[in-house]
DNA sequence: TTTAGTGTGCCGACCAGTTGGTACATTAAA
DNA sequence: TTTAATGTACCAACTGGTCGGCACACTAAA
């Protein structure tokens, strides 16, 4: 996806200053399912890992598709805002955006770990609830290929993706060298006529 | 992944040709996945769905784990079957082998999707039931870079698994001719020496 | 300053339905 | 008759969800 912003940045502040609990089960709920599966992920299991009773839970969330959808919609906003940095860092030459975009999502892959299983979660338990992820991208694609023709910056984006996906689920066939090579080529790849 | 053999095909016979309903139970739970959710694949809803009791089914699968293992089973069985198929069917010039498999995964989107279900069933369980398919990619990636740039090899193979998995969660930013032309952009990538 | 009230955040017991799994009866074919 | 395959009945554990209550902070009246 994309690099969200360091949890510990965020001073897990419920709109003006209280610090929430409602964050750290949203950060307990995703280290369940990190830790154990997404099948694992009870209302029960999020409080234990929580340190508070299930009555905690239902409490800031009335029903475990309110958990899921706070978890989707969170990974949302961390995601807009991770976006928004990198696009503010980069500069508006062509291939820019999507260059800062490749370096984002392949550096530090255990930061990503947590929106990986925010989105596991929601695939697991009810498909529909990845709708406002499936905005997010949509928005997200066009900025991304400034400069670059649709098809350069298609397989630059879903190669990016697709890494990410892969390992996600530890499907990724490549050694650490030959990862960073490819990095290097998909970066390559965001200077519009570069062979590869 | 990599289309599979379509399930009318392989007669669903249990090693030595008696029509299997263990077969018939596989596909349910696949089915159960895709018209509900990885969270409701249960032991009674595959029964349900395969028009049995779950005493049947559990005769066949001693346990939900066993299930699991079975469809990952299956699932690379499918695909190192159709793999061999797309490549046997491909000649061995430069990029040939990966761009029958760029057609083969990109085609009948529809009939990837059981495979999917059977991933998407793994991961939300246990990710550790896919480690069969790792083997997989890692056995098959070799085959399909043949004639090809370690990194050329690779953007193809990651973009047309990116694909299929964004489609798979329903997250592709692209219109069907978008798509078209990206996967046009994939052929063409497999010509070694090709712009883009 | 005390005190009665009020809202927030959380606890813990409980409930009905579900889940994976077991045990055994039953059927149908060889 | 044996045996593979399925049905029936059941169980303990778990799951999502409800509910009454409790501690604490804060407020407002006395």
């Amino acid at each position: 996806m994309i690099q969200a912003q360091s949890s510990k940045a965020a001073p897990a502040s419920n709109g003006r200053g209280r610090p929430s609990a409602r964050e750290a089960m949203l950060d307990a709920a995703e280290r369940v399912v990190l830790q154990a599966s997404a099948a694992r992920l009870t209302l029960d299991a999020v409080a234990q890992e929580a340190a508070v009773s299930k009555g905690g839970v239902m409490y800031h969330f009335p029903s475990k598709d309110a958990l899921l959808r706070a978890m989707v919609e969170r990974l949302v906003e961390r995601s807009i805002a991770g976006s928004q940095a990198v696009a503010d860092s980069a500069g508006n030459g062509p291939g820019r955006q999507m260059r800062a975009y490749v370096a984002a999502s392949t550096g530090n892959p255990l930061g990503n770990d947590q929106v990986a299983a925010s989105m596991l979660a929601a695939v697991a338990n009810d498909p529909a609830l990845l709708e406002p992820v499936r905005e997010f991208f949509q928005a997200r694609f066009p900025k991304l290929a400034q400069g670059l023709s649709l098809e350069r910056a298609a397989v630059v984006h879903l190669a990016t993706e697709g890494l990410w996906m892969m390992e996600l689920m530890q499907l990724s066939p490549f050694s650490p060298t030959q990862r960073a090579r490819v990095v290097n080529a998909l970066l390559k790849l965001t200077d519009e006529g570069s062979v590869d």
